[in-house]
DNA sequence: TTAAGTTGGGTAAACGTTAACTCAACATCA
DNA sequence: TGATGTTGAGTTAACGTTTACCCAACTTAA
């Protein structure tokens, strides 16, 4: 049915060597007529190459596999594949995503995966974390996309939480906000970072004690859509206080919304009164808001990009543990 | 470095034969205790199945590889990838996404993929179209998702646009609306068949006379985002016109979320004065419009879903076009 | 003129797996 | 007792590539 290299050396006159050669083999030593004879007939016969018989013989596919913690078709996983594939047009290189799903454990799911004999391997979670991974993955090919492996073997690319924190924090400054609370993601990893970040910038600005406040967006330690938002509470409560914010920093653009109608119900104009900013630009969300919503911007097509770049660069990376900034979205909040 | 058959063979002091059966062979005779010691060895020696190799022998690879005319990152073709992945789960099956991007022809990208040698293929549209697909992808197992081989010797799944239109304006009739328009994607597939549903159920009602028009949204014959809306020119002119509507049906929410601006501009309250609804039940949008937006939802995880199924039921399907129901998503607009 | 190198291509083995045969040992039945 | 299964496993040959090795013919240089 499908035609080999067999069939075509056949029909050629040649060894099967000799069509490997003129349909793969670089710059491989033959003569030109040979050649250009070898492909044309190739191309009348409708040769397609056998990835999976060349497999054997490599010892893997020109595929990449990427699993991912959760849902890999939400939005942060969409940009993330969408950095990696632009990064691999022409590359020969075939993503293969999986989910982590249904109760499947990582190492289930990289045992999967593996059975394929990828080239390279993926690992991506959606939320900035630290995690366990199974040994096998050390070896070979392997990145890690939005968090970090605990023993520190596998090379990462991560989000600079608290770069972020520090880079918006002194952007609200520069704009004359001096009293600034941050209504935080409590129980992430990315929260600690960016209050740490926060902390920095208002140390270095000799604001340490004008009304500075970190507060817990949510009642439970994991932050998830059902967990008890207490926004509307913080909120009052802060503009009631003694140091009244100039400017609040949210913890993402959903907790950013519940401010603004915080503090519409209090009648506080935005940015007149209080500017806000927030992290993640859900661009939906933040341009739909009133004002539009100035954010940072997680560079996740980037470590798509630079994911792909590392896996294809064909030399085994030190496994460092490498961080990308947040692109500052200016509108109007601010 | 990877452990093969053959190195538990070796142990194991049996031919790779049997350890192929103890591992892979379903119900082949075997006695018990021999299966149990060679899956305990593999287990032990950490064998992982090498697809690749399998591959040669089989002649294909448990891969089904999915190409789409667009961005596969679009959330039509995530919905449509959480379908198909959900009916994948357990069924030993992965899949390979590919986009036609890029000035690459169907050819091209078709030929490149089947290098992997694919079980299955799928050809999925961002728009409901007929397209011209490349011979080779007819033979094999092969769905097409929202779309229509022009030669139909690929079976198809695709929306009942024309029904979803009958059934939406059913609707409208129901809630008691005579008067109604259709502001309509003009130079589309799923625009024509909307027309043909609008109007067999205003036919079937008897209101052929009552005021029903359907007029374009934009301005060009291929809808995109910077064709001119002509929407703000329309509703003015339905609404001073001899039969001013009861209800206008759009082309898809975003024009409906310009009627509602053009209503809420002539002073008309929805849905006191003018009901609204629309087809995609793009979440974001509908219900963040005041009021929500009733809408009929694109059956693009159902499409999915049949299609995983089609492609892992072993038997060649016959060619069939299947239609798949829209789903009426009641809001406050009607 | 001859030794050495180059050019173009063939041979055969290997990659890891599966499948078509084969065969010995044992059980069953007339 | 012998014919007939049945059970369990080994042998061998594929699948379509790539690669290590080899060799003949020709070219080049001393």
């Amino acid at each position: 049915m499908t035609v080999s290299l067999q069939d075509i050396a056949l029909r050629a006159g040649v060894s099967t060597k000799t069509v490997s050669g003129a349909l793969h083999g670089g710059s491989a030593r033959m003569a030109v007529e040979t050649r250009e004879r070898i492909q044309k007939l190739a191309d009348d016969m409708g040769y397609v190459t056998n990835l999976a018989a060349r497999g054997t013989r490599q010892g893997w596919i020109p595929l990449v596999a990427i699993v991912a913690d959760e849902l890999i078709t939400t939005p942060f996983a969409t940009e993330i594949l969408r950095g990696l594939d632009n990064a691999m047009q022409g590359k020969d290189m075939a993503v293969i995503a999986t989910n982590l799903s249904a109760g499947r454990s990582i190492e289930q799911v990289h045992a999967e995966v593996r059975r394929f004999r990828p080239r390279a391997m993926a690992y991506a979670a959606m939320y900035h974390k630290v995690v366990a991974l199974p040994p096998g993955l050390a070896d070979g090919f392997a990145v890690m996309i939005n968090c970090r492996d605990a023993d520190g073997r596998v090379p990462s690319l991560v989000p600079d939480d608290e770069g972020a924190a520090y880079d918006i924090t002194r952007h609200l400054i520069a704009r004359g906000r001096r009293r600034i609370a941050f209504i935080n993601l409590p129980g992430l990893l990315a929260g600690e970072l960016r209050e740490a970040g926060f902390r920095r910038a208002l140390r270095e600005a000799g604001l340490d004690d004008a009304g500075a406040r970190v507060l817990p967006a949510v009642a439970r330690k994991t932050y998830s859509d059902r967990a008890h938002s207490l926004v509307a509470d913080h909120v009052p409560m802060l503009l009631d206080g003694p140091d009244s914010p100039e400017a609040i920093l949210a913890g993402n653009d959903r907790v950013a919304m519940e401010i603004y109608a915080a503090l519409r119900r209090a009648g506080r104009d935005i940015p007149g009164d209080v500017a806000v900013a927030s992290f993640d630009n859900q661009v939906d969300l933040a341009t739909r808001l009133d004002p539009p919503l100035t954010t940072m911007a997680l560079p996740h097509r980037e470590m798509g990009r630079l994911a792909a770049e590392r896996l294809l660069s064909d030399e085994l990376n030190p496994p460092a543990v490498q961080k990308l900034a947040f692109r500052l979205v200016e509108r109007q909040s601010v």
